[in-house]
DNA sequence: TGAGTGACTGTAA
DNA sequence: CTTACAGCCACTC
C-alpha cells in the first residue's frame, strides 16, 4: 500500500471526472502540476480504490491501456454502462468525451 | 542514496 | 498508417 501523497491527489481528481466523460493520464498529471508524471498517474490507479472511477482514465489515444490491470472486461463494461462506446480497447469519439480537469476545473 | 520500474507522451523513421 | 527511442516523474526495494 502506498503512503498516499501524489497518489491521493490523483484519486481525488479522478473522482471529480463526470459520469459519461473520460480523461487522460497526462491531463491529470498536468492538472496536478506534474506534466511529466503521467506514468505515475497510471501507477497510482493500480491501487484503484473502489471509490475511484479508474475506468474513465485512458491514455492520450483513448485506449484502455490498463484494462488488463482493471479486471479485463470490467473496464469496458463500465464505460459502456455510462453510455460510452468501446471498440478494440479504444474509446469511440474519445475527443468528444474528453474531460480536462485543468481546463474544466480551471485548476 | 542509488538503481529499477511503469495503466505515459512526443518526436522520429 | 505503425514501430522505435528517449524523456519524463514518483514509488519501491
Amino acid at each position: 500500500m502506498p503512503s498516499n501523497d501524489f497518489f491521493d491527489d490523483v484519486y481525488k481528481l479522478v473522482r471529480l471526472i463526470p459520469k459519461g466523460k473520460v480523461s487522460t493520464y497526462g491531463a491529470i498529471a498536468n492538472a496536478l502540476g506534474k506534466s511529466g508524471a503521467a506514468r505515475q498517474v497510471g501507477y497510482a490507479l493500480n491501487c484503484c480504490p473502489d471509490d475511484v472511477p479508474a475506468h474513465r482514465v485512458l491514455n492520450r489515444k483513448g485506449v484502455l491501456s490498463g484494462k488488463n490491470y482493471f479486471g479485463g472486461e470490467r473496464m469496458k463494461e463500465l464505460l459502456e454502462f455510462e453510455g460510452l462506446k468501446v471498440e478494440k480497447d479504444t474509446l469511440i469519439n474519445f475527443e468528444n468525451y474528453f474531460w480536462d480537469p485543468a481546463t474544466e476545473l480551471d485548476y
